[in-house]
DNA sequence: ATGCCTGCTTGCAGCAGA
């Protein structure tokens, strides 16, 4: 296939955008993505790496927050991005960089870091809960737009019990109670396609492995980071897949990067 | 039920993550 026959989506939790740089990078250069969503940069606006990002050919816009969260959308070969909205829209007292919104080229794309949520029942999951319905509002908007719209990141749901290696030790868990899988299914309800479901519907994928207990040779992982398409999107859709192997690498982030290729 | 590990903080232990 010639570089240009597709374009190329990735998402990729980091874990702190400080300690992963030289992960981030090596992984920038090996698997080349036109556009790359990055969540939990865990810096303030100041200290995102611009200099060394620009040095690896991508054009970048983030949205920092000292110590937690914060979410960045990188375009390759210094393709214009055009910032939409650089917050999820309903309630200006939350001031979590959780989602920011761009086009690039004819695409609109939602890179979010949806809340963890933890432990359920508490303040921690009531947030979730409203920052879900913001989500939806948000998005039932952006399905009456007949334009391509592509919502990426850690959404911080695990959608069935395919997606988790032991569904009986998460019923508790904020990414497993039913309030959260709904959501994800009222998304797929409304239209929305989950790209990697789409592709491999009856395999076990995951995107994350935590650092405790050897989780990831154990493969006791969860599938928590998604693609969701429009159906202008899906039409388009080749390819998706998890970098796996990159979860194995030195100082890797919890979380592995996830990419969908997209005919053009 | 808890800690297991890791990143971040103006820190030097505590929090959050999932």
């Amino acid at each position: 296939m010639s570089p240009n026959a597709s374009l190329k989506i990735a998402t990729y939790n980091v874990n702190g955008i400080g300690s992963r740089l030289p992960v981030l990078l090596r992984w920038l250069e090996e698997t080349k993505p036109d556009i790359a969503c990055l969540q939990e940069l865990k810096a303030p606006q100041e200290n995102f790496p611009e200099a060394a990002i620009k040095d690896a050919g991508y054009n970048a816009i983030w949205h920092g927050q000292k110590s937690w969260n914060g979410v960045a959308i990188l375009a390759r070969d210094h393709a214009e991005i055009k910032e939409v909205r650089r917050v999820l829209p309903g309630d200006d007292e939350d001031l979590h960089s959780r989602y920011i919104e761009a086009h690039v080229g004819d695409l609109l794309i939602g890179c979010l870091y949806l809340p963890n949520g933890n432990p359920a029942p508490g303040p921690k999951f009531d947030y979730k809960l409203s920052w879900m319905k913001r989500f939806i509002t948000h998005t039932d908007e952006l399905l009456k737009q007949n334009i391509p719209v592509v919502l990426t990141g850690d959404f911080n749901i695990i959608p069935t019990e395919v997606d988790v290696y032991k569904p009986e030790r998460w019923t508790n868990d904020a990414l497993f109670r039913p309030e959260s899988r709904e959501v994800f299914h009222s998304l797929i309800n409304k239209g929305w396609t989950d790209a990697l479901r789409k592709l491999y519907p009856d395999e076990i994928i995951y995107t994350y492995w935590d650092y405790f207990r050897d989780a990831y040779s154990r493969n006791a992982g969860l599938r928590i980071d998604h693609f969701l398409l429009n159906n202008v999107v899906t039409d388009k859709l080749l390819k998706a897949g998890v970098d796996r192997h990159v979860r194995g690498w030195e100082k890797s982030s919890d979380h592995a990067p996830v990419w969908i290729e997209l005919s053009k």
